[in-house]
DNA sequence: GGATAATAATTCAATTTGATTTATTTATTG
DNA sequence: CAATAAATAAATCAAATTGAATTATTATCC
């Protein structure tokens, strides 16, 4: 092409794909309202003038927005603060029992349901252990469940039920070999719409999101989200998963796969590449283990209280460490995310050695050009998966998002 | 009509970790307009009633709003269209002599500096070449250029300069032996602030950007954005460079360096692990033309008529689309990019190649979990540094950027 | 110690902006 | 002439902003 050529028209696709649509006043309003609670949340609470100095927004407006929350029971005012000139502050928090949701988290060898409240506290839990998940055992759990639970609510806190979230892995049936389970069992997800078969029996909006981005959103809504805008999240559990989070939003991407990282391509300890999932996930140290004669089945009791395997495990931490340091190089090169998380399904002391083995693998790559990011251990811990599905209505409805000022278009 | 100025290029960064500030009706209405525009800009030409169905903003907003834009020369009218039931429609397109910015791409060799019109048209053009990049040289390049080539324009052109972009790659004191210059020499870019030097001795606003980035820019407004919601971008130059584009956005980061891509690790020929910039840049090619007793200079002539060099070439470009798959990989295992985007300083047969060899080798790699991105050339061309840089006004006040509806907080 | 000034938080009322709704006009085809 | 679609005018509505007032403090002067 020569320098005075037209119009760099690239293929002219008509009619698919077209930007966001128009904003308005009344999302201008709904926007404004997440502002002023994603601040809530983000500092534990704020008067209403912190609010107003804090977003750009008059304090008039503030006013309004905030007594507005307040009588839907969304805020709640604290102590008037003294101490300084002028009227006192009136500090506004979360109302922590202003919204409920359903957590649910589908794994390998078990599922596990809670409830969870405005602050991202865990009110309620269930828990099932299988072999390995089945659509219909995992309906009858979740529905059944849920019925059991809302029976410890009272009615007025059943009415403040936002939705239900299911975080669970991608294209199950992919993993046939690694859960252990027969090939046709597993290809029984295939057809089988999860979000569907539940919203049909119960009364509450549905949601559904891979595992590593719910876990994300976890540590968005209730972790480290508050000190760092953007970050790139692993949650290494049976498989490695993770999540992606940019301006202080969620970033699912158009598929619902960003931040998979699974299948980041790593050099492994011979050189050779290989997926990131195959060195840094849980199963592999289970492997590890059944080849030194040890009983993996501990792994399975609590992710809280693993015992300590010794030097298979520390093997373990080392492979992962250096793979996990080589994912961090790639993913800031491809968005200089201000922080790399780590979490995972095992007891924070595991995280603590996890985490100091990637620091320093991470100094041992080649860094030129690299922004190195904070490495920093999740804040929200083993149950980030659960926390980050029943995190999955907060987003749809009170969470930051600045998709709510746009229109949808079919 | 009230277009606000967007921060793009500069690297003013506010460090607070809050999110961004509140919406109002002002902010609202420059986001439309950009929306308009953009819509228009993406179809080429669209009635009032087309921008109505495709933003969902109502009839009489589009006609406000486009009334307004017309009259401020932005839009102009095509010749009715009959043959429909109805009122006959009306095409609006853009105005290609509305706004003119100029663009400077900074490079090992050379220096371009382009005046760009409102569609992304070269109308004029100065190249300068020189061994290496040093900051008093370019700054007397640029200013004295712009000088020259506002000669050029009308009195009534000149008044509708956007302002500057300077398309350049970030820390060139880094790269002083790849460019073949002297350390001492290059640490002069260290504490140089082109930006501000070049504002100083013109009237018109200047943005900087990672070349890379701005490359990106360029494909985004006029190249194959108006087919892809996002994408990864690679520009082939002297060193590897790219961009990140996210819902119909540039996304620069935090740091201007998203999308650096340069640093990605990947597995060489050896299977060793190395920075994609080492085997994916044309210094690599020229180090192996000259290994081979070639002369490189034929490289530097003009990116647009190559010789073909043969089996170096065809090694170079063989190793490269190695390496380039791989990056593709890790990128979208990051962000589930809808396509990857190639393109560098070098004629279209050359690129035709490199992303047919890339295509192969995307086929040989693992590919368990990963969602397999278009692979497309880029439509913009060798000179995407230059109009990148052009762009860069053009963004900061023309084109959609989701920003414009949030307050800057300090 | 009491009176007064300064300050900051909050809110009320009026204003402004801009999108939406409703109704009307215009230009075309069948 | 009926049907249809594009375009626009006028009225309406929602929500942010502006400016002024109110309130509850602390600071300071005498």
């Amino acid at each position: 092409m020569s320098l005075t050529d037209g119009p760099y028209g690239g293929p002219a696709q008509p009619d698919v794909i077209d930007p966001s649509g128009g904003a308005n006043q009344t999302r201008v309003r709904a926007y404004n309202e997440r502002l002023v609670m994603s601040l809530v949340r983000r500092h534990g609470s704020l008067s209403k003038a912190d609010i107003a100095r804090r977003s750009g927004l008059s304090a008039q407006t503030v006013s309004v927005i905030m007594r507005a929350l307040e009588a839907d029971g969304l805020l709640i005012r604290g102590a008037p603060v003294r101490g300084r000139v002028g009227q006192p502050s009136i500090p506004m928090r979360l109302n922590p029992d202003a919204v409920f949701s359903f957590g649910v988290k589908i794994g390998r060898r078990s599922a596990d349901l809670v409830l969870m409240d405005f602050v991202g506290t865990i009110r309620l839990h269930l828990h099932q252990i299988h072999t390995y998940p089945l659509p219909d055992d995992l309906v009858t759990f979740i529905v059944e469940g849920i019925g059991k639970l809302e029976q410890q609510l009272t009615p007025d806190q059943r009415g403040r039920i936002a939705g239900v979230g299911v975080a669970t892995p991608f294209e199950l049936w992919n993993w046939a070999e690694e859960v252990g389970a027969p090939r046709q069992e597993m290809d029984k997800w295939r057809d089988f719409d999860l979000q569907a078969a539940i919203a049909a029996r119960i009364p509450h909006p549905v949601f559904l999101q891979n595992d590593g981005t719910s876990a994300c959103g976890a540590e968005l809504a209730f972790g480290v989200g508050a000190s760092y805008p953007d970050f790139v999240y692993f949650y290494i559990g049976s498989f490695i998963g993770g999540g992606v989070v940019i301006n202080s939003a969620l970033f699912s991407g158009r598929t619902g796969t960003a931040g998979a990282v699974g299948p980041l391509p790593v050099a492994g300890k011979d050189g050779r590449s290989t997926q990131l999932l195959k060195i840094a996930s849980v199963f592999v140290l289970e492997k590890l283990l059944r080849e030194r004669g040890i009983d993996p089945e501990p792994l399975w009791y609590s992710a809280d209280d693993w015992i300590d395997f010794g030097e298979p495990l520390e093997t373990w931490i080392q492979d992962s460490a250096a793979a996990l340091a080589q994912a961090v190089v790639s993913a800031v090169s491809i968005i200089d995310f201000s922080a790399a998380v780590i979490d995972g399904g095992f007891p924070s002391w595991v995280r603590s050695r996890l985490l100091a083995a990637t620091r320093k693998a991470l100094k041992t790559l080649d860094l030129q050009g690299v922004t190195v990011p904070d490495l920093v251990e999740g804040a929200v811990g083993s149950h980030a998966r659960a926390i980050g599905g029943a995190s999955l209505p907060l987003f749809s409805r009170y969470l930051l998002d600045t998709n709510v000022l746009f229109k949808e278009l079919s």
